[in-house]
RNA sequence: CGGGUAGUAGCGCAGCUUGGUAGCGCGCCUCGUUCGGGACGAGGAGGUCGUGGGUUCAAAUCCCGCCUACCCGACCA
Protein backbone atom coordinates (compact mmCIF):
# COMPACT_ATOMS: atom_id res chain seq x y z
CA UNK A 1 0.00 0.00 0.00
CA UNK A 2 1.14 3.81 -0.67
CA UNK A 3 2.26 5.47 2.45
CA UNK A 4 0.10 8.07 4.33
CA UNK A 5 0.80 11.51 2.64
CA UNK A 6 -2.47 12.97 2.91
CA UNK A 7 -4.71 13.95 6.65
CA UNK A 8 -7.17 10.95 6.16
CA UNK A 9 -10.55 12.14 5.38
CA UNK A 10 -12.01 10.75 8.03
CA UNK A 11 -9.68 12.57 10.35
CA UNK A 12 -10.18 15.72 8.94
CA UNK A 13 -11.65 16.44 6.28
CA UNK A 14 -11.10 20.06 5.05
CA UNK A 15 -7.34 19.39 5.70
CA UNK A 16 -7.77 16.81 3.90
CA UNK A 17 -8.85 18.82 0.98
CA UNK A 18 -6.13 21.30 1.37
CA UNK A 19 -3.56 18.63 1.63
CA UNK A 20 -4.85 17.23 -2.10
CA UNK A 21 -4.45 20.61 -3.30
CA UNK A 22 -0.99 20.98 -1.91
CA UNK A 23 0.23 17.39 -2.95
CA UNK A 24 -1.23 17.27 -6.14
CA UNK A 25 0.44 20.17 -7.19
CA UNK A 26 -3.30 21.66 -8.02
CA UNK A 27 -2.97 25.67 -6.88
CA UNK A 28 -1.41 28.21 -3.84
CA UNK A 29 -2.73 30.60 -2.03
CA UNK A 30 -1.76 34.12 -3.74
CA UNK A 31 0.08 36.80 -1.73
CA UNK A 32 -3.45 39.15 -0.95
CA UNK A 33 -5.93 37.25 0.72
CA UNK A 34 -7.98 34.83 -1.08
CA UNK A 35 -6.01 35.34 -4.44
CA UNK A 36 -5.32 31.97 -5.99
CA UNK A 37 -2.10 31.03 -8.13
CA UNK A 38 -3.33 28.40 -10.17
CA UNK A 39 -0.77 25.72 -10.96
CA UNK A 40 0.29 23.90 -13.93
CA UNK A 41 -1.88 21.14 -13.44
CA UNK A 42 -4.91 22.66 -12.22
CA UNK A 43 -4.58 24.96 -15.33
CA UNK A 44 -4.93 21.59 -17.12
CA UNK A 45 -7.58 20.39 -15.47
CA UNK A 46 -9.61 24.00 -15.58
CA UNK A 47 -8.62 23.93 -19.54
CA UNK A 48 -10.38 21.00 -19.83
CA UNK A 49 -13.43 22.03 -17.86
CA UNK A 50 -13.70 24.78 -20.25
CA UNK A 51 -13.66 22.94 -23.60
CA UNK A 52 -15.73 20.70 -22.37
CA UNK A 53 -18.15 23.32 -21.03
CA UNK A 54 -16.99 25.77 -24.16
CA UNK A 55 -18.25 23.47 -26.68
CA UNK A 56 -21.88 22.68 -25.16
CA UNK A 57 -22.20 26.51 -24.97
CA UNK A 58 -22.00 26.51 -28.50
CA UNK A 59 -24.05 23.80 -29.44
CA UNK A 60 -26.59 26.23 -27.32
CA UNK A 61 -25.99 28.97 -29.89
CA UNK A 62 -24.33 31.14 -27.61
CA UNK A 63 -21.27 33.00 -29.36
CA UNK A 64 -18.34 34.03 -27.34
CA UNK A 65 -17.27 38.14 -26.87
CA UNK A 66 -14.63 39.71 -24.13
CA UNK A 67 -16.15 42.52 -21.96
CA UNK A 68 -14.04 44.68 -19.56
CA UNK A 69 -12.77 43.95 -15.93
CA UNK A 70 -13.75 47.58 -15.18
CA UNK A 71 -17.01 48.53 -14.54
CA UNK A 72 -18.81 52.21 -13.86
CA UNK A 73 -19.87 52.37 -10.16
CA UNK A 74 -22.90 54.00 -11.24
CA UNK A 75 -23.78 51.19 -13.73
CA UNK A 76 -24.29 48.74 -10.43
CA UNK A 77 -26.06 51.24 -8.95
CA UNK A 78 -29.44 51.23 -11.65
CA UNK A 79 -30.69 47.78 -10.52
CA UNK A 80 -31.60 48.02 -7.25
CA UNK A 81 -31.74 44.42 -5.51
CA UNK A 82 -28.51 44.06 -7.50
CA UNK A 83 -26.22 46.60 -5.64
CA UNK A 84 -27.43 45.50 -2.45
CA UNK A 85 -26.53 42.10 -3.13
CA UNK A 86 -22.99 43.24 -4.71
CA UNK A 87 -21.91 46.47 -2.39
CA UNK A 88 -20.26 44.33 -0.03
CA UNK A 89 -18.38 42.70 -1.91
CA UNK A 90 -16.78 45.19 -3.91
CA UNK A 91 -13.54 45.82 -4.95
CA UNK A 92 -13.71 49.46 -5.84
CA UNK A 93 -10.99 51.68 -7.38
CA UNK A 94 -11.05 55.18 -6.50
CA UNK A 95 -7.74 56.62 -7.39
CA UNK A 96 -5.62 55.72 -10.22
CA UNK A 97 -2.74 57.77 -12.88
CA UNK A 98 -1.91 59.35 -9.75
CA UNK A 99 -5.21 61.28 -8.60
CA UNK A 100 -8.49 60.96 -7.21
CA UNK A 101 -11.07 59.59 -9.61
CA UNK A 102 -14.14 61.58 -10.67
CA UNK A 103 -16.66 58.30 -11.12
CA UNK A 104 -15.43 55.48 -9.30
CA UNK A 105 -14.76 52.13 -10.98
CA UNK A 106 -15.78 48.47 -9.34
CA UNK A 107 -13.82 45.27 -10.29
CA UNK A 108 -16.54 43.48 -12.08
CA UNK A 109 -18.30 40.81 -9.57
CA UNK A 110 -20.32 39.58 -12.48
CA UNK A 111 -21.07 41.49 -15.82
CA UNK A 112 -24.64 41.52 -15.86
CA UNK A 113 -24.38 45.27 -16.16
CA UNK A 114 -22.09 46.28 -18.78
CA UNK A 115 -23.86 43.79 -20.91
CA UNK A 116 -27.12 45.00 -20.27
CA UNK A 117 -25.54 48.62 -21.56
CA UNK A 118 -24.69 47.14 -24.58
CA UNK A 119 -27.06 44.47 -25.45
CA UNK A 120 -29.68 47.74 -25.28
CA UNK A 121 -27.30 49.18 -28.14
CA UNK A 122 -27.00 46.01 -30.12
CA UNK A 123 -30.65 45.30 -30.40
CA UNK A 124 -32.99 47.39 -32.65
CA UNK A 125 -35.86 45.28 -34.12
CA UNK A 126 -36.99 41.40 -33.16
CA UNK A 127 -34.50 40.12 -35.73
CA UNK A 128 -32.01 40.58 -33.73
CA UNK A 129 -33.36 38.29 -30.83
CA UNK A 130 -32.29 36.09 -28.90
CA UNK A 131 -29.08 37.56 -28.38
CA UNK A 132 -26.94 34.81 -27.38
CA UNK A 133 -23.47 35.94 -25.53
CA UNK A 134 -21.05 34.34 -23.39
CA UNK A 135 -17.89 35.35 -21.98
CA UNK A 136 -14.64 33.61 -20.16
CA UNK A 137 -13.53 36.43 -17.90
CA UNK A 138 -12.26 36.62 -14.16
CA UNK A 139 -13.98 38.63 -11.29
CA UNK A 140 -13.97 39.59 -7.98
CA UNK A 141 -15.94 39.22 -4.78
CA UNK A 142 -14.22 40.39 -1.92
CA UNK A 143 -14.70 37.34 0.28
CA UNK A 144 -14.50 37.57 4.11
CA UNK A 145 -13.78 33.62 4.66
CA UNK A 146 -11.50 32.08 1.61
CA UNK A 147 -10.92 28.25 0.51
CA UNK A 148 -9.37 27.69 -2.45
CA UNK A 149 -11.22 27.00 -5.31
CA UNK A 150 -14.77 26.34 -3.34
CA UNK A 151 -15.06 30.14 -2.17
CA UNK A 152 -11.86 33.12 -3.49
CA UNK A 153 -11.50 36.61 -4.00
CA UNK A 154 -10.79 36.60 -7.71
CA UNK A 155 -12.02 33.28 -9.57
CA UNK A 156 -12.19 32.38 -12.91
CA UNK A 157 -15.60 31.35 -14.56
CA UNK A 158 -17.63 31.80 -17.59
CA UNK A 159 -20.86 34.03 -17.59
CA UNK A 160 -23.40 34.06 -19.98
CA UNK A 161 -25.93 36.80 -20.97
CA UNK A 162 -28.59 36.49 -23.32
CA UNK A 163 -31.61 38.44 -24.18
CA UNK A 164 -34.68 37.23 -25.73
CA UNK A 165 -38.35 38.56 -27.43
CA UNK A 166 -40.64 36.75 -24.81
CA UNK A 167 -40.36 35.55 -21.01
CA UNK A 168 -41.06 31.79 -22.24
CA UNK A 169 -37.96 32.14 -24.16
CA UNK A 170 -35.81 33.26 -21.65
CA UNK A 171 -37.59 30.51 -19.00
CA UNK A 172 -36.29 27.74 -21.75
CA UNK A 173 -33.09 28.79 -22.38
CA UNK A 174 -32.15 29.30 -18.79
CA UNK A 175 -33.27 25.82 -18.30
CA UNK A 176 -31.92 24.75 -21.50
CA UNK A 177 -28.52 25.69 -20.44
CA UNK A 178 -29.08 24.53 -16.80
CA UNK A 179 -29.72 21.02 -18.45
CA UNK A 180 -27.69 21.00 -21.50
CA UNK A 181 -24.99 22.38 -20.82
CA UNK A 182 -24.83 22.18 -17.45
CA UNK A 183 -26.19 19.10 -15.95
CA UNK A 184 -24.65 17.45 -18.96
CA UNK A 185 -21.36 18.64 -18.30
CA UNK A 186 -21.18 17.17 -14.71
CA UNK A 187 -22.91 14.01 -15.13
CA UNK A 188 -21.40 13.23 -18.43
CA UNK A 189 -17.83 14.25 -17.79
CA UNK A 190 -17.30 14.82 -14.07
CA UNK A 191 -19.53 11.90 -12.94
CA UNK A 192 -20.98 13.47 -10.30
CA UNK A 193 -24.92 12.88 -9.73
CA UNK A 194 -26.64 16.08 -9.24
CA UNK A 195 -29.75 17.60 -7.60
CA UNK A 196 -31.14 19.97 -10.46
CA UNK A 197 -33.90 22.39 -9.13
CA UNK A 198 -34.95 25.89 -7.63
CA UNK A 199 -33.65 28.06 -5.29
CA UNK A 200 -36.07 29.34 -2.64
CA UNK A 201 -36.34 33.35 -3.18
CA UNK A 202 -33.94 34.29 -0.06
CA UNK A 203 -31.42 32.12 -2.36
CA UNK A 204 -31.72 33.93 -5.07
CA UNK A 205 -28.95 35.75 -7.42
CA UNK A 206 -29.16 39.44 -6.46
CA UNK A 207 -31.72 41.04 -9.31
CA UNK A 208 -33.08 37.57 -10.70
CA UNK A 209 -36.56 36.28 -10.30
CA UNK A 210 -35.99 33.03 -10.56
CA UNK A 211 -32.32 31.04 -10.06
CA UNK A 212 -32.02 27.55 -10.98
CA UNK A 213 -29.11 25.35 -9.75
CA UNK A 214 -26.95 22.70 -9.63
CA UNK A 215 -26.28 20.72 -6.77
CA UNK A 216 -23.80 18.30 -5.32
CA UNK A 217 -22.79 16.01 -2.46
CA UNK A 218 -19.38 16.18 -1.61
CA UNK A 219 -17.28 13.26 0.45
CA UNK A 220 -18.46 14.70 4.10
CA UNK A 221 -22.71 14.98 2.96
CA UNK A 222 -22.18 18.72 2.54
CA UNK A 223 -23.60 20.09 -0.57
CA UNK A 224 -21.34 22.42 -2.89
CA UNK A 225 -23.42 24.81 -5.67
CA UNK A 226 -21.90 23.79 -9.07
CA UNK A 227 -23.59 26.05 -11.50
CA UNK A 228 -26.18 28.48 -11.51
CA UNK A 229 -28.91 29.45 -14.51
CA UNK A 230 -30.90 32.73 -13.87
CA UNK A 231 -33.90 34.35 -15.20
CA UNK A 232 -34.14 37.89 -14.85
CA UNK A 233 -37.00 38.38 -15.92
CA UNK A 234 -37.19 42.60 -16.99
CA UNK A 235 -35.17 43.67 -14.27
CA UNK A 236 -31.94 44.58 -16.42
CA UNK A 237 -34.05 45.44 -20.17
CA UNK A 238 -36.31 47.97 -17.87
CA UNK A 239 -32.75 49.97 -16.66
CA UNK A 240 -30.62 49.49 -19.23
CA UNK A 241 -33.37 50.25 -21.64
CA UNK A 242 -32.79 46.55 -23.62
CA UNK A 243 -35.79 46.94 -25.96
CA UNK A 244 -36.75 46.18 -29.44
CA UNK A 245 -39.57 46.81 -32.11
CA UNK A 246 -41.84 43.71 -32.48
CA UNK A 247 -43.62 42.94 -35.82
CA UNK A 248 -45.91 44.85 -35.33
CA UNK A 249 -43.97 47.71 -34.97
CA UNK A 250 -44.11 48.38 -31.28
CA UNK A 251 -41.18 48.99 -28.76
CA UNK A 252 -41.41 45.98 -26.45
CA UNK A 253 -38.83 44.96 -23.27
CA UNK A 254 -36.66 42.10 -23.60
CA UNK A 255 -36.53 38.95 -21.20
CA UNK A 256 -32.65 38.47 -20.35
CA UNK A 257 -30.83 35.59 -18.68
CA UNK A 258 -27.57 34.91 -17.10
CA UNK A 259 -25.45 31.63 -16.02
CA UNK A 260 -22.37 30.15 -14.82
CA UNK A 261 -19.80 28.17 -13.73
CA UNK A 262 -16.54 28.83 -12.04
CA UNK A 263 -13.35 27.11 -10.86
CA UNK A 264 -15.16 26.15 -7.55
CA UNK A 265 -16.09 23.39 -10.20
CA UNK A 266 -12.98 22.19 -9.28
CA UNK A 267 -13.22 22.29 -5.44
CA UNK A 268 -15.79 20.14 -6.17
CA UNK A 269 -14.27 17.33 -8.31
CA UNK A 270 -11.64 17.00 -5.27
CA UNK A 271 -14.29 16.85 -2.71
CA UNK A 272 -16.80 14.56 -4.80
CA UNK A 273 -14.34 12.06 -6.27
CA UNK A 274 -10.99 12.64 -3.68
CA UNK A 275 -9.97 9.48 -1.71
CA UNK A 276 -7.46 9.05 0.88
CA UNK A 277 -4.58 8.46 -1.34
CA UNK A 278 -5.41 11.90 -3.21
CA UNK A 279 -7.62 13.44 -6.25
CA UNK A 280 -9.22 10.92 -8.75
CA UNK A 281 -9.83 11.98 -12.41
CA UNK A 282 -12.80 10.99 -14.56
CA UNK A 283 -11.27 9.62 -17.41
CA UNK A 284 -13.15 11.69 -19.76
CA UNK A 285 -11.73 15.38 -17.99
CA UNK A 286 -8.30 13.92 -17.02
CA UNK A 287 -5.63 15.86 -18.63
CA UNK A 288 -3.89 12.67 -18.62
CA UNK A 289 -5.87 9.67 -19.15
CA UNK A 290 -2.77 7.00 -18.69
CA UNK A 291 0.29 6.96 -17.80
CA UNK A 292 3.19 4.66 -19.12
CA UNK A 293 5.43 4.30 -16.05
CA UNK A 294 9.08 2.70 -16.58
CA UNK A 295 9.72 0.54 -14.11
CA UNK A 296 13.26 0.11 -14.20
CA UNK A 297 16.29 1.83 -16.03
CA UNK A 298 16.37 -1.07 -18.60
CA UNK A 299 16.51 -0.17 -22.17
CA UNK A 300 14.00 -2.55 -23.24
CA UNK A 301 11.48 -1.29 -20.70
CA UNK A 302 12.61 2.78 -21.71
CA UNK A 303 11.90 1.52 -25.39
CA UNK A 304 8.85 -0.38 -25.11
CA UNK A 305 6.77 1.62 -22.89
CA UNK A 306 7.77 4.67 -25.38
CA UNK A 307 6.38 2.55 -28.34
CA UNK A 308 2.91 1.72 -25.81
CA UNK A 309 2.65 5.69 -25.35
CA UNK A 310 3.14 6.37 -28.73
CA UNK A 311 0.38 3.47 -29.75
CA UNK A 312 -2.14 5.06 -27.44
CA UNK A 313 -1.81 8.56 -28.13
CA UNK A 314 -2.59 7.48 -31.93
CA UNK A 315 -5.38 5.74 -30.25
CA UNK A 316 -6.63 9.21 -29.37
CA UNK A 317 -6.17 8.76 -25.18
CA UNK A 318 -4.21 11.68 -23.14
CA UNK A 319 -1.14 9.97 -22.65
CA UNK A 320 2.07 10.52 -20.28
CA UNK A 321 5.17 8.75 -20.02
CA UNK A 322 6.84 8.87 -16.93
CA UNK A 323 10.72 7.22 -17.96
CA UNK A 324 12.08 9.13 -14.82
CA UNK A 325 13.88 6.05 -13.59
CA UNK A 326 16.40 8.02 -11.36
CA UNK A 327 13.34 8.76 -8.88
CA UNK A 328 11.87 5.14 -7.21
CA UNK A 329 8.97 3.47 -8.65
CA UNK A 330 7.00 3.84 -5.27
CA UNK A 331 7.46 7.33 -5.16
CA UNK A 332 6.36 7.87 -9.33
CA UNK A 333 3.15 5.82 -8.23
CA UNK A 334 2.36 7.54 -4.98
CA UNK A 335 2.44 11.09 -7.26
CA UNK A 336 0.63 9.84 -10.16
CA UNK A 337 -2.15 8.70 -7.85
CA UNK A 338 -2.36 11.99 -5.75
CA UNK A 339 -2.71 13.56 -9.35
CA UNK A 340 -5.30 11.17 -9.95
CA UNK A 341 -4.59 10.15 -13.15
CA UNK A 342 -7.09 7.49 -14.09
CA UNK A 343 -5.23 4.78 -15.59
CA UNK A 344 -1.56 3.37 -15.16
CA UNK A 345 0.18 0.72 -17.22
CA UNK A 346 3.66 -0.45 -15.50
CA UNK A 347 5.80 -1.62 -17.99
CA UNK A 348 8.54 -3.34 -15.99
CA UNK A 349 11.29 -6.75 -17.10
CA UNK A 350 9.62 -9.09 -15.14
CA UNK A 351 6.19 -8.40 -16.99
CA UNK A 352 7.92 -7.90 -20.45
CA UNK A 353 9.85 -11.42 -20.42
CA UNK A 354 6.37 -13.07 -20.26
CA UNK A 355 5.10 -10.42 -22.68
CA UNK A 356 2.64 -8.51 -20.55
CA UNK A 357 2.10 -5.00 -18.92
CA UNK A 358 0.65 -4.41 -15.51
CA UNK A 359 -2.53 -2.01 -15.90
CA UNK A 360 -3.64 -0.56 -12.64
CA UNK A 361 -7.02 1.43 -12.18
CA UNK A 362 -7.44 4.75 -9.55
CA UNK A 363 -11.02 4.59 -9.39
CA UNK A 364 -10.91 1.11 -7.33
CA UNK A 365 -9.63 0.90 -3.62
CA UNK A 366 -6.42 -0.79 -2.85
CA UNK A 367 -8.18 -3.75 -1.58
CA UNK A 368 -10.12 -4.71 -5.17
CA UNK A 369 -8.56 -7.36 -6.62
CA UNK A 370 -9.80 -5.88 -10.01
CA UNK A 371 -7.63 -3.06 -9.24
CA UNK A 372 -4.76 -4.63 -11.17
CA UNK A 373 -4.82 -6.59 -13.77
CA UNK A 374 -1.86 -8.37 -16.48
CA UNK A 375 -2.90 -7.63 -20.08
CA UNK A 376 -0.69 -9.06 -23.21
CA UNK A 377 1.33 -6.13 -25.03
CA UNK A 378 -0.69 -6.95 -28.17
CA UNK A 379 -4.18 -6.22 -26.34
CA UNK A 380 -3.12 -3.51 -24.01
CA UNK A 381 -4.00 -0.25 -25.76
CA UNK A 382 -7.50 -2.27 -25.95
CA UNK A 383 -7.34 -3.19 -22.36
CA UNK A 384 -6.79 -0.06 -21.26
CA UNK A 385 -9.81 1.70 -23.38
CA UNK A 386 -11.80 -0.84 -21.45
CA UNK A 387 -10.64 0.33 -18.48
CA UNK A 388 -11.39 4.29 -18.63
CA UNK A 389 -14.41 3.35 -19.81
CA UNK A 390 -15.44 1.58 -16.48
CA UNK A 391 -13.44 4.02 -14.37
CA UNK A 392 -15.40 6.97 -15.96
CA UNK A 393 -18.89 4.89 -14.58
CA UNK A 394 -17.47 3.43 -11.37
CA UNK A 395 -16.65 6.69 -10.21
CA UNK A 396 -20.18 8.52 -10.88
CA UNK A 397 -21.37 4.97 -9.56
CA UNK A 398 -19.37 5.76 -5.92
CA UNK A 399 -20.52 9.09 -5.75
CA UNK A 400 -24.43 7.83 -6.33
CA UNK A 401 -24.21 5.15 -3.67
CA UNK A 402 -23.08 7.70 -1.19
CA UNK A 403 -26.04 10.17 -2.26
CA UNK A 404 -28.13 7.19 -1.73
CA UNK A 405 -26.83 6.17 1.88
CA UNK A 406 -26.47 9.84 2.73
CA UNK A 407 -30.15 11.22 1.69
CA UNK A 408 -32.73 10.95 4.32
CA UNK A 409 -36.39 11.80 3.70
CA UNK A 410 -37.81 13.06 6.52
CA UNK A 411 -41.28 14.89 8.07
CA UNK A 412 -40.44 17.36 10.26
CA UNK A 413 -37.58 20.19 10.77
CA UNK A 414 -35.90 18.78 13.70
CA UNK A 415 -35.42 15.38 11.42
CA UNK A 416 -34.44 17.64 8.51
CA UNK A 417 -31.42 19.39 10.91
CA UNK A 418 -30.21 15.76 12.43
CA UNK A 419 -29.86 14.70 8.56
CA UNK A 420 -27.76 17.37 7.63
CA UNK A 421 -25.08 16.55 10.09
CA UNK A 422 -24.07 13.95 7.51
CA UNK A 423 -25.71 14.66 3.79
CA UNK A 424 -29.00 15.97 2.90
CA UNK A 425 -32.10 15.92 3.87
CA UNK A 426 -36.10 15.51 1.81
CA UNK A 427 -39.11 17.23 3.28
CA UNK A 428 -41.95 18.64 1.19
CA UNK A 429 -41.83 22.05 0.43
CA UNK A 430 -44.48 23.02 2.80
CA UNK A 431 -43.41 21.61 5.78
CA UNK A 432 -40.42 24.59 5.73
CA UNK A 433 -41.81 27.72 4.59
CA UNK A 434 -40.03 30.84 4.70
CA UNK A 435 -40.48 30.44 8.59
CA UNK A 436 -38.92 27.05 7.99
CA UNK A 437 -35.98 28.54 6.68
CA UNK A 438 -35.03 30.71 9.62
CA UNK A 439 -35.10 27.81 11.74
CA UNK A 440 -32.62 25.56 9.31
CA UNK A 441 -30.17 28.72 9.00
CA UNK A 442 -29.93 28.65 12.72
CA UNK A 443 -28.31 25.31 12.35
CA UNK A 444 -25.90 26.32 9.63
CA UNK A 445 -28.76 24.14 7.17
CA UNK A 446 -30.10 25.78 3.95
CA UNK A 447 -32.42 25.03 1.41
CA UNK A 448 -30.47 23.66 -1.60
CA UNK A 449 -32.98 23.84 -4.10
CA UNK A 450 -36.79 22.86 -4.69
CA UNK A 451 -37.73 19.65 -6.61
CA UNK A 452 -40.62 18.25 -8.24
CA UNK A 453 -41.54 14.85 -6.33
CA UNK A 454 -40.23 12.71 -9.63
CA UNK A 455 -36.63 15.14 -9.17
CA UNK A 456 -37.35 17.42 -12.08
CA UNK A 457 -37.56 21.28 -12.02
CA UNK A 458 -40.58 22.84 -10.93
CA UNK A 459 -41.71 26.03 -13.13
CA UNK A 460 -42.52 28.23 -9.85
CA UNK A 461 -42.09 27.89 -6.28
CA UNK A 462 -45.84 27.74 -5.59
CA UNK A 463 -46.30 24.69 -7.55
CA UNK A 464 -48.27 22.17 -5.15
CA UNK A 465 -46.60 19.36 -3.36
CA UNK A 466 -42.69 20.56 -4.10
CA UNK A 467 -40.19 18.61 -2.17
CA UNK A 468 -36.80 20.67 -0.20
CA UNK A 469 -33.71 19.60 -0.83
CA UNK A 470 -31.77 20.83 2.56
CA UNK A 471 -28.17 20.34 3.47
CA UNK A 472 -24.92 22.45 5.10
CA UNK A 473 -23.32 23.58 2.12
CA UNK A 474 -19.94 25.14 1.26
C1' C B 1 -15.97 42.00 10.34
C1' G B 2 -15.68 39.83 15.86
C1' G B 3 -13.25 35.78 19.11
C1' G B 4 -9.22 32.03 19.31
C1' U B 5 -4.49 29.95 17.48
C1' A B 6 -0.24 30.41 14.53
C1' G B 7 3.86 32.55 11.09
C1' U B 8 11.79 30.27 11.92
C1' A B 9 15.23 26.90 4.73
C1' G B 10 10.62 24.38 -0.58
C1' C B 11 7.35 21.38 3.34
C1' G B 12 6.65 19.89 8.64
C1' C B 13 8.66 21.62 13.14
C1' A B 14 12.23 22.75 17.69
C1' G B 15 14.55 27.06 19.75
C1' C B 16 11.32 32.07 22.72
C1' U B 17 9.73 30.92 29.42
C1' U B 18 15.27 33.04 31.51
C1' G B 19 17.81 38.29 25.14
C1' G B 20 24.26 36.63 23.64
C1' U B 21 27.42 31.90 17.10
C1' A B 22 20.20 29.73 13.42
C1' G B 23 18.86 24.00 14.52
C1' C B 24 16.21 19.01 13.33
C1' G B 25 13.32 15.70 9.90
C1' C B 26 11.69 15.43 4.90
C1' G B 27 12.64 17.48 0.14
C1' C B 28 16.77 19.62 -3.17
C1' C B 29 22.19 19.06 -5.48
C1' U B 30 26.76 15.57 -6.24
C1' C B 31 28.82 10.60 -6.07
C1' G B 32 28.15 5.44 -5.15
C1' U B 33 25.07 1.21 -4.13
C1' U B 34 19.92 0.32 -5.29
C1' C B 35 15.28 -0.27 -8.21
C1' G B 36 7.85 -4.31 -9.34
C1' G B 37 4.47 0.59 -3.81
C1' G B 38 7.38 7.12 -0.93
C1' A B 39 15.38 2.84 -1.03
C1' C B 40 20.41 3.36 1.58
C1' G B 41 25.27 5.63 2.57
C1' A B 42 28.65 9.72 2.22
C1' G B 43 29.27 14.74 1.02
C1' G B 44 26.86 19.58 -0.08
C1' A B 45 23.65 23.94 -1.07
C1' G B 46 19.84 26.63 0.97
C1' G B 47 17.51 31.51 6.24
C1' U B 48 16.07 39.80 5.54
C1' C B 49 13.46 34.09 11.87
C1' G B 50 5.96 37.26 8.00
C1' U B 51 6.51 42.77 8.06
C1' G B 52 7.24 47.88 10.13
C1' G B 53 8.53 50.27 14.47
C1' G B 54 10.13 50.32 19.82
C1' U B 55 13.19 48.71 24.31
C1' U B 56 18.49 47.12 24.81
C1' C B 57 25.56 47.17 24.45
C1' A B 58 22.91 43.09 22.01
C1' A B 59 16.23 40.79 19.72
C1' A B 60 13.95 34.68 16.35
C1' U B 61 13.41 35.56 21.82
C1' C B 62 10.56 41.33 25.30
C1' C B 63 6.62 45.47 23.75
C1' C B 64 3.22 47.86 19.90
C1' G B 65 1.08 48.28 14.84
C1' C B 66 0.15 45.83 10.25
C1' C B 67 -0.05 41.48 6.82
C1' U B 68 -1.13 36.29 6.03
C1' A B 69 -3.07 31.33 7.31
C1' C B 70 -6.19 27.95 10.13
C1' C B 71 -10.61 27.14 13.57
C1' C B 72 -15.38 29.21 15.48
C1' G B 73 -19.17 32.92 14.64
C1' A B 74 -21.61 36.86 11.61
C1' C B 75 -22.20 37.93 6.29
C1' C B 76 -22.51 36.13 1.38
C1' A B 77 -23.88 33.84 -5.78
Amino acid sequence: MAARVLTPRSEDFPRWYQDVVAKAEMAENGPVRGTMVIRPYGTAIWERMQREVDDRIKAAGAANVSFPLFIPESYLQREAEHVEGFSPELAVVTHAGGKDLEERVVVRPTSETVFGEYMAKWIQGHRDLPLLLNQWANVVRWELRPRIFLRTTEFLWQEGHTAHATEADARDYALRILHEVYRDFMVEVLGIPLFVGRKTARERFAGAINTLTCEAMMGDGKALQMGTSHELGQNFAKVFGIDYLDSEGELQLTWTTSWGVSTRMIGGLIMAHGDDDGLRLPPRLAPTQVVVLVVRDDEECHERARLMAEEMRLAGMRVSLDDRTEISFGRRSTEWELKGVPVRVEVGPRDLAQGVVTVVRRDLPGDDPARKSVTGVVEMAQAVADALEAAQWSLHDQAVARVTERLADVSSLPDAIEAAATGFARIPWSLVGDEGEDALAEHAVTVRCLQRADGSVPLSADEPDLVAIVARSY
